[in-house]
DNA sequence: GTGTAAATGAGATTGATTCTTAAATACAGC
DNA sequence: GCTGTATTTAAGAATCAATCTCATTTACAC
């Protein structure tokens, strides 16, 4: 069938970011679909990250050393950056943000959308690394 | 007396920051200083930034528009980003993070440092122009 | 097939941030 | 007051993520 060739490259956009747990780049999905798809070009990757941000499909995880880093998980959740190696961890969804969130727009008297909590610090990894290098 | 004429402009950067509430970016600080400090340098306003964020002085608020944000205000407190016009409002302090921090240093194994709460939305300016251009 | 609109590739451009280098400054020891 | 050393700085060059441009390709309706 194949009926929406239209969309091949945006469809793998979307699905690489949601099979993946890293919260990627938008050159990292490049690095990764580039093999596979071999005239993909990073202004594509760009521009339907773009768009799916502002459909609401996927969410930013903010900017990790300068890098705009995504998520295909919508649902509000916290997240854990490492500031040594800039990976980005879930954790477990947010039980507390309804109240809050009325409680900012009370404050703000704007219009309140989404609410992201995150966690900076070293992954357990990194420690282990760090550890390493000064034994 | 101005023993540390040495550290003027720092002190001015860091000054800046602290007496603003508008989570300023280095271009900010910079327009605001450059007028009473005409030989200020876009460049030491960056490197002092990150100096102080090092030490733990001031922090990041993120990067909003591309363009990253301070706050010299370094208790963990949430903020409100408006999408429309970039701007940052300080909320309440967050009373909850405690108890999620010590779950966020379980689930990782990591070593968890600072947390940010910030919500995205639209503000109360931003809405009224909203409206206005509408009507 | 032809037309139209959406999607794309490739390279140019932008703009925030960082780096480099040489000059200015503070201060300690003389 | 000088000299040496380390810190701080200005200015501009360099970097690099992200966006823009525009010609080309593709899908699909007629």
């Amino acid at each position: 069938m194949e009926c929406k060739k239209h969309f091949r490259k945006r469809d793998a956009i979307l699905t690489c970011l949601r099979q993946t747990t890293v919260h990627p780049s938008a050159e990292w999905i490049y690095a990764q679909l580039k093999p596979e798809i071999p005239d993909l070009s990073i202004g594509t990757v760009y521009r339907n990250l773009a768009l799916f941000k502002e459909k609401g499909m996927i969410i930013s995880v903010g900017t990790v050393k300068g890098v705009e880093r995504f998520d295909g998980n919508t649902e509000p959740h916290v997240h854990f950056v490492c500031t040594e190696c800039g990976g980005v961890l879930d954790l477990g969804t947010i039980s507390v943000p309804e109240e809050l969130k009325r409680k900012a727009a009370t404050e703000t008297g704007g219009q309140v959308g989404t609410c992201q909590l995150s966690f900076t610090g070293i992954c357990e990894e990194c420690l282990r690394n760090n550890s390493e290098e000064t034994a």
